[in-house]
RNA sequence: GCCGGCUUAGCUCAGUUGGUAGAGCAGCUGACUUGUAAUCAGCAGGUCAUCGGUUCGAGUCCGAUAGCCGGCUCCA
């Protein structure tokens, strides 16, 4: 949305709209923030003494409605910071608005500007500190193609040391027919909710026994999981990583070393205090594999000719996020991820990274995922949170940036997303609504080096610092399984599938025939069933295009006849009628080559 | 953690102004043997999230707790 378009306009106009009529509903509302957003804008108020509840977003919205039909005019006048302060003053915005101002003088913000709201024959109405843009009348606004959406709660500034305000989310477009279109497209992303999807196809589930954040992987899922599982160990066998396993506890000191403790402690769960004798051991839950791996560099003297060195493992970890920020498999207190370390010469680090790069994308390629982009997250050198020298900081962020330019890989930048101890490159994916989420990371360590005292002797015969480079093509199990129940629509791929093949006998008497086929299947570890239900045949067509089968096989007595059967492929419109053995060989081919037989449903909304 | 909302059978949902719980699907049993998205009949299934309060009486009203959802903050 550009600043100066139309609808850039309609927004930040409407949300002065949505403030005059709050102000109208409850005089002693203040105002914090009101900005335009994608879907629309939202306005921040402080409801304190006032008796707002949601239903009263209708009241609110009727009187938006009348004040756009009156016909407004916004009215720009401009004045210095004193006087901003004293005209918030008279207005009775003093909280919010008068420590917006000063901020702003403090970066040297000289010039202030407000819009007045000025009806015919009343004068000014309302008027909002603003910079404006907005449109000239409020009767260029479109009464009939927004709509306020849900209310939350967000932190003045940001910040949650500050007072918690009420924001009021809306939806705004130019015509009624694009608030109709987006809402329609959110009506359909929810049917490809991963947590619907999760449970319509028994994928996993929550018990509030094992606790919030812990999810149980129901058979379905486990399959998803293994079969990506054995993925990535192929695509790491053939890019010479070597498989560790690794406990899922340590000792206090060992993330003392780290730096974890002092900087995480809070999304760590509470250590287990074990007695022997008189002495008294403190164990962690593991939130991150690295420290393990380092170690396992660290158990033996160390070569040039040992790099790069590349551990992977699918590790599991806990970390004790906040309950709030829960959310399905995207954001769990367990979770198990494809994870690895990479102990490389300085020198190796840009070849290295490539490698990385283009493994991710064959690896993506495979999935057909598209529309994710590189974002390049670095320090915000105001935070303190970012340990370790700037000079350090400098030369690994622009590492990264010389690499991702030189290879021609357009890439934005994510000021203060690193991770404590490095920059790192995230590759983000929208979901369905848009919202833009980490799926994978590779990220940039000199620090653990230092940290772990971990050390190669190089061909000059000294000692040298090894660089650690983190990455995770495929996340978690847990955050990339739900972006891939989303992506497909729950109808994964033939390889990935938990139910690959369904059998369908048009009577019992078709059934010997199946189940032969089925066994033989079954020998080469396809998962195959047969129903030998006594539900009608249109009734197990359906229950099977429900559960998003990818093969269903239809025989009969012309199947049974000539030896061969049906295809009725998930997605697809034709049925294909093939001899046994060709049916074996194509799946048997589809299935070893992860081949993906139409576009992933997710991807066209 | 914070703000707001939600919680009735395995699932999706009804349940009038408070009078003691209902449907469809799924499940089980039986019949039907079916050629492309729901065959028919019967049976079974619920301390209405939990705990407490108001009331002669609570799924309905009030309070607390838990879980879930939408945001904020956070995200190694």
């Amino acid at each position: 949305m550009e600043e100066n378009s139309q609808l850039y306009r309609i927004r930040h106009s409407m949300a002065h709209v949505l403030a005059q009529a709050v102000k109208q509903i409850f005089p002693k509302a203040r105002l914090g923030f009101g900005p335009p957003i994608d879907t629309g804008f939202y306005y921040d108020f402080d409801f304190e003494g006032c008796d707002f509840t949601e239903d009263k977003l209708k009241d609110i919205e009727k009187a938006m409605r009348r004040i756009i039909n009156v016909g407004q005019s916004f009215v720009r006048s401009e004045t210095d910071a004193e006087g901003a302060c004293a005209r918030l003053a008279a207005l009775g915005e003093a909280d919010y608005k008068i420590q917006n101002v000063r901020n702003l003088a403090g970066r040297g913000v000289t010039c202030f500007s407000f819009y007045g709201n000025e009806a015919e024959g009343k004068g000014e109405v309302f008027a909002d500190l603003c910079e404006g843009p907005h449109v000239a009348s409020t009767k260029e606004l479109p009464a009939d193609a927004f709509k306020l959406d849900r209310v939350a709660g967000a932190y003045w500034l940001g910040n949650e040391k500050n007072k918690q305000l009420t924001r009021i989310y809306a939806l705004c477009f130019e015509t009624s027919a694009e608030l109709k279109g987006y809402l329609e497209r959110r009506q359909k992303a929810e049917q490809y909710d991963h947590k619907k999807l999760g449970k319509e196809l028994d994928i996993f589930t929550f018990d509030e026994l094992v606790g919030k954040g812990l999810p149980l992987w129901l058979p379905n899922g486990t399959i998803i999981r293994d079969e990506i599982e054995r993925f990535a160990k192929e695509m790491e066998f053939k890019y010479g990583y070597k498989r560790v396993a690794t406990p899922h506890i340590a000792k206090e000191d060992l993330y003392r070393t780290s730096g974890h403790l002092p900087h995480y402690a809070d999304s760590m769960f509470p250590p287990m205090v074990c007695k022997d004798g008189d002495s008294e051991t403190k164990f962690y839950l593991k939130a991150m594999n690295c420290p393990h791996h380092h170690l396992i560099f660290k158990s033996r003297p160390r070569s040039y000719r040992d790099l790069p060195l590349r551990l992977a493992e699918y590790g599991t970890c806990y970390r004790y996020e906040q309950s709030g920020e829960l959310n399905g498999l995207l954001r769990v207190r367990c979770m198990t991820m494809n994870d690895a370390h990479l102990y490389l010469a300085e020198s190796q680090f840009e070849d290295e990274f490539r490698r990385t790069i283009a493994m991710y994308n064959e690896f993506y390629k495979v999935f057909r995922l598209k529309d994710y982009k590189f974002r390049l997250s670095v320090r915000d050198p105001e935070n303190p949170k970012f340990v370790g020298a700037p000079e350090t900081w400098d030369r690994a962020e622009g590492l990264l940036a010389k690499v991702l330019d030189e290879a021609k890989i357009p890439y934005y930048i994510g000021k203060g997303e690193a991770a404590f101890y490095g920059p790192k490159i995230d590759i983000q994916f929208k979901n369905l609504m848009g919202r833009e989420e980490t799926v994978s990371t590779i990220q940039v360590d000199f620090q653990a080096g230092v940290k772990f005292g971990l050390s190669y002797v190089d061909s000059d015969n000294t000692e040298k610092v090894p660089v650690v480079m983190h990455r995770a093509p495929l996340s978690t199990h847990e955050r990339f399984i739900s972006f891939l129940l989303e992506y497909y629509g729950g109808a994964l791929p033939l390889w990935c599938a938990p139910l690959q093949v369904v059998f369908l006998p048009v009577t019992d008497a078709h059934a010997p025939y199946c189940e032969e086929l089925a066994e033989a299947m079954k020998a080469e570890m396809m998962r195959v069933e047969v129903d030998d239900s006594a539900n009608s045949f249109g009734k197990k067509i359906r229950t099977h295009t429900m559960r998003k089968i990818p093969v269903q096989v239809i025989v009969g007595d012309k199947e049974v006849a000539d030896g061969s059967v049906t295809l009725r492929r998930y997605g697809q419109e034709e049925q294909l009628t093939v001899a046994k053995d060709e049916f074996l060989a194509t799946l048997r081919g589809e299935i070893k080559s992860r081949q993906m037989d139409r576009e992933p449903m997710g991807s066209i909304i």
